[in-house]
DNA sequence: GACAAAAAAGTACGATCGTTCTATTGTCTT
DNA sequence: AAGACAATAGAACGATCGTACTTTTTTGTC
């Protein structure tokens, strides 16, 4: 890998962290630079523009997001177990950057905001909410879950449990938030079947 | 009522709306004067800082909250009739304002950021969990829910609720997010009675 | 209608924002 | 080792940020 490369790593891996606390629009070039620890300028020449950037970090929460998340999920049996790995995964990621989930964050910035961060969001949401509902699909065909499920519902429900853990946690610093996350996972489980 | 808390009051109308979109931080002086036809200056006299106006703010929507919110909501029966009063009206708050609820984003914006406003949202989150819990105390006490039911696990999961209509609606346009709200709430209900 | 007080505007400040251009340093290849 | 090119730094730009100070305009009272 080529030195550019390998330091626009390092830059996007530090910008990361600052956005899952900061946002993607709290997020400066400067300040970046100095967490990074090189020139304003030398860190910008990596990036067309601030809106470049953003599409980067947000490109590289993804990636690491399906690769966490997802990939990791897929390898479990179908159905239930499947979805019980989905939302263990889920949790995981939610605790991996400092400053909760990027996505989370990145929702509400870029909700009123039109443009390509936007856009690649909402691509990634979705595909995200169809990979839920789809693997509680797979659970329904598996007869681990009841025939009549409607799954994007229950992809919407599971979407609301995270959030609702994102919530608690970050801003109500509730020492029980995941445990609540997970009762209620557990109400929606059972609730499927 | 003086000229000047009658200015004042426009002020943090139109600094409600567009805090709403554009997140407490993102309200500027500037932005905020232009819109409402003075000047930065003659606007900013009005407040110590930004930090009194973003607390005014919040104040302001609080206020408002706790009128169409809360309190429209006690002038129903107690129970589960007093529940869904709270939600329906929660969520006709939520699409009041453009920009959706202000306590979400500034949530969304405070969760990381100390100080003062972040110590107001969460006296008001924390009042408002309360409230909701209290609701659910009181439905179980007239028999309308079931005796066990966990009344804390149960504001967790109405949050919840809401949180997920803000993402699907906002983020993901959803023009069916508010079905699915009202489902998840109906399902809610159901596994509390 | 004059006078005091309040409200609004005007101007300017240092800081930081994203961005551009030029110069310097570093890396890689032959 | 030298030369070519990539990578970083430096300096400066116009704009906007929050805030302070001064002046003008408006409001309310006698």
């Amino acid at each position: 890998m080529s030195k550019g490369a390998q330091t626009r790593e390092l830059i996007l891996d530090q910008a990361l962290n600052l956005a899952s606390t900061l946002g993607l629009e709290g997020l400066s070039i400067g300040g970046l630079a100095k967490e990074v620890g090189m020139s304003k300028s030398g860190l910008f020449a990596h990036f067309d523009s601030k809106e470049d950037l953003q599409l980067q970090v947000l490109q590289t929460a993804i990636d690491r997001f399906i690769a966490v998340v997802v990939a990791r999920a897929l390898r479990q049996p179908r159905g239930e177990p499947r979805v019980r790995a989905l939302f263990e995964n889920w949790l995981r990621w939610t605790q991996a950057i400092p400053g909760g989930c990027v996505f989370v964050s990145a929702a509400n910035e870029l909700d009123d905001r039109p443009g390509e961060p936007r856009k690649l969001l909402l691509a990634a949401q979705r595909d995200w909410l169809e990979a839920l509902a789809t693997a509680a699909r797979i659970a329904v065909e598996e007869g681990h879950f009841r025939p009549d499920l409607d799954v994007e519902q229950f992809a919407y429900e599971l979407y609301s449990v995270l959030l609702g853990l994102h919530h608690f946690q970050r801003l109500l610093r509730d020492p029980g938030a995941f445990d609540r996350a997970r009762a209620s996972f557990e109400n929606l489980i059972r609730n499927s079947r």
